[in-house]
RNA sequence: UGUCCUAUGGUGUAAUUGGCAACACGUCUGAUUUUGGUUCAGAAGAGUUCAGGUUCGAUUCCUGAUAGGACAACCA
């Protein structure tokens, strides 16, 4: 850590000299001082109440790499104690999720399965006094509690005998009351200006049949009740979550010391944003539920596995965690700097094919009829290792009609009449003329090329001021291409007017569907595969691909605006 | 009109025990390029929310404002 190099000068390119957060400061210094002798355990703990977001990545991310990182060790745990909206379809998900996100668990575990222990820390509590059961009615409770300005009220029934709350307790577990006739409450403080600690519920009675315990229980335990023993039991160092719970930190302490029981350490950093992106779960729950998209895993969403059938790699994701780094202030991240990452890393990674989304037709009168030449084309000139393909190349081709300005505009470096461009990994061409339909749309490009400006060809180093792709009509494979654009048009959707639906913000073209071309190439290619359509942007093969007809996700753009200036 | 948290270029994150603010994204130039991509070189952009104080010196310490956020679910 410490740079024991001093006589250097700092070098400002040094890759590994990165500063720590705050967090691995605090680790590092409870490592110095052996707070937790050299330990280093974190958890990730979701409610298996939904599919994870990018915003669970971050968490992933920051709780597996910890561990990593200092040699320790990063537990799954479901927090599993509201039967009423978990299910088993969320906890396979969670796990597929973190898995390709490339994290190994230590142990995967749930909060359920400490049910047992837990009611008997509750037992411990009543026994000390600290705890006691409330026959107050939900809205009485809520009523009592005060303002967050003015004192609570104590209830009747908080200096109840211990041994009629012992009494109460196991009849709450055994079942002899109706959902929400009792609960468990800690006896804290009721003036406290912290309203968690006014009396917090610890149990409430639920008959509702648990995804793992089934209909063992019929109480089940509070969030604060449960979590703070839980990463006890688990003997977690640092707890790591969202500023959220910092107000419920004296609590958790709370809990911690009454029970007298192992002390992990709650360390909470500010939740990720992103703009023109809703995060909430409970929005995205609407949306599925709704069809305003098809399913947690349509590509438009920011669900873990829609990004993953975007294109998205786990190694953007990484990347992306690392480089927004973890702080303590509310943020909002730029989506430009989510894209840079997958560009990073797709850039380094994809398959070049070449693709004519809206085709032109483009005729070489100057070539033979029915010949055909096989090119070689560069699969990835980030990685020559990837070799070399062959394309076909015949007197038809299709362009992109965005490739192509009958009357060209400043600064419109492709085709328009009467000049030269040269057509990649292929010849330099010129346009002779434009011939059109009745309507006056054009029908196609008449050219002529120049045979040798190919590769390895004399002329072939000769400068034209541009490439364009492009795809011979007798050969190309139709693809469908899915392009997605932002679901939510508002740099903040999740803020909305009162009484307004936050759906009113929903981007009516976030989807469009259209069928393309692209070289044979294409059928190579298998779903999950990412490739980079050359001047277009990168694909993703969707698994609805079929043999006849290859689907594709387009993942995310090129850099650069030239796209949208024409 | 309570308690707690936060406040650094457009955005995000840094700044060793106080030493005239760094990195990344974005933006803009230029070079290279058979992708207007990539790569490379460079530029602009903050004097650290504000006002006091301590100090030779404050983004770092103190005081007081201001702004934003969290908390009043038998949710997590």
């Amino acid at each position: 850590m410490e740079d024991s190099n001093k006589q250097n000068p700092p070098q400002p390119h040094a890759g590994e000299s990165k500063s720590l957060n705050f967090i691995e400061q605090i680790i590092e210094d409870d490592i110095r001082t052996e707070k937790y002798g050299k330990r280093v355990h974190t958890r990730f703990p979701p409610e298996p109440n939904g599919y994870l977001h990018i915003g669970h990545a971050k968490s992933i991310c920051l709780n597996f790499g910890l561990a990593k990182k200092y040699g320790g060790k990063c537990n799954l745990r479901f927090d599993d104690t509201n039967p009423t909206k978990e299910d088993i379809e969320y906890v396979d998900s969670i796990k597929e999720d973190v898995k390709w996100l490339g994290f190994n668990w230590n142990g995967e575990y749930y909060a359920s399965d400490y049910f047992e222990t837990l009611y008997d820390y509750a037992v411990t509590l009543i026994k000390k006094g600290k705890a006691y059961v409330c026959d107050l009615p939900q809205e009485e409770i809520a009523a009592t509690r005060g303002t967050v300005t003015t004192p609570g009220i104590i209830s009747p029934f908080a200096t109840r005998p211990i041994d009629e709350n012992l009494h109460l307790f196991a009849r709450m577990r055994a079942g002899d009351f109706a959902d929400g006739s009792r609960v468990l409450r800690a006896r804290i403080d009721m003036a406290s200006p912290n309203m968690l600690l006014r009396d917090p519920i610890l149990y409430r009675i639920l008959h509702a049949e648990h995804h793992r315990t089934g209909n063992a229980w019929c109480i089940y335990p509070m969030y604060d009740f449960a979590h703070g023993q839980c990463d006890s039991i688990e003997h977690i160092t640092h707890s790591i979550c969202t500023l959220e719970f910092e107000v419920h930190r004296p609590l958790y302490e709370w809990f911690i010391k009454e029970l007298d029981i192992y002390a992990p350490q709650q360390i909470e950093f500010a939740r990720l944003n992103i703009n023109y992106t809703v995060m909430s779960k409970r929005k995205l729950l609407s949306l599925v539920h709704e069809k305003v998209v098809n399913g947690w895993d349509d590509p438009r969403m920011p669900t873990i596995c829609g990004l993953r059938r975007r294109g998205y790699t786990p190694e953007a994701l990484q990347n992306f965690a690392e480089v927004i780094s973890v702080a303590k202030r509310d943020n909002v991240i730029d989506v430009s700097l989510l894209e840079h990452c997958l560009r990073e890393d797709l850039n380094k990674k994809a398959q070049r094919v070449m693709a004519v989304l809206n085709p032109i037709k483009l005729v070489l009168t100057n070539f033979a009829d029915d010949a055909v030449e096989m090119l070689d084309a560069v699969n990835n000139p980030e990685d020559t290792s990837t070799g070399l393909r062959q394309v076909p190349f015949a007197k038809e081709l299709f362009i992109d009609s965005d490739d192509f300005m009958e009357v060209p505009q400043h600064k419109f470096f492709r085709l328009s009449p009467g000049n030269e461009v040269r057509l990649k990994s292929a010849y330099i061409i010129r346009c002779n003329e434009v011939v059109k339909n009745a309507d006056g749309s054009i029908k196609q490009l008449n050219c002529t090329y120049d045979a040798n400006t190919r590769t390895g060809m004399p002329e072939s180093n000769r400068k034209v001021k541009g490439t364009i792709h492009w795809v011979s009509v007798q050969h190309a494979v139709a693809i469908e291409t899915r392009i997605y654009d932002k679901l939510f048009l508002p740099e903040n959707p999740e803020a909305v007017a009162d009484g307004e639906d936050f759906r009113s913000n929903l981007n009516p073209d976030s989807l469009k569907v259209t069928t393309s071309y692209a070289e044979p190439y294409i059928k190579n290619m298998k779903a999950g595969d990412k490739v980079q359509f050359e001047r277009v942007g990168y694909f993703c093969v969707d698994a609805d691909s079929t043999a006849q007809k290859p689907v594709l996700n387009k993942t995310v753009g090129l850099k650069g605006q030239w796209q949208k200036t024409l």
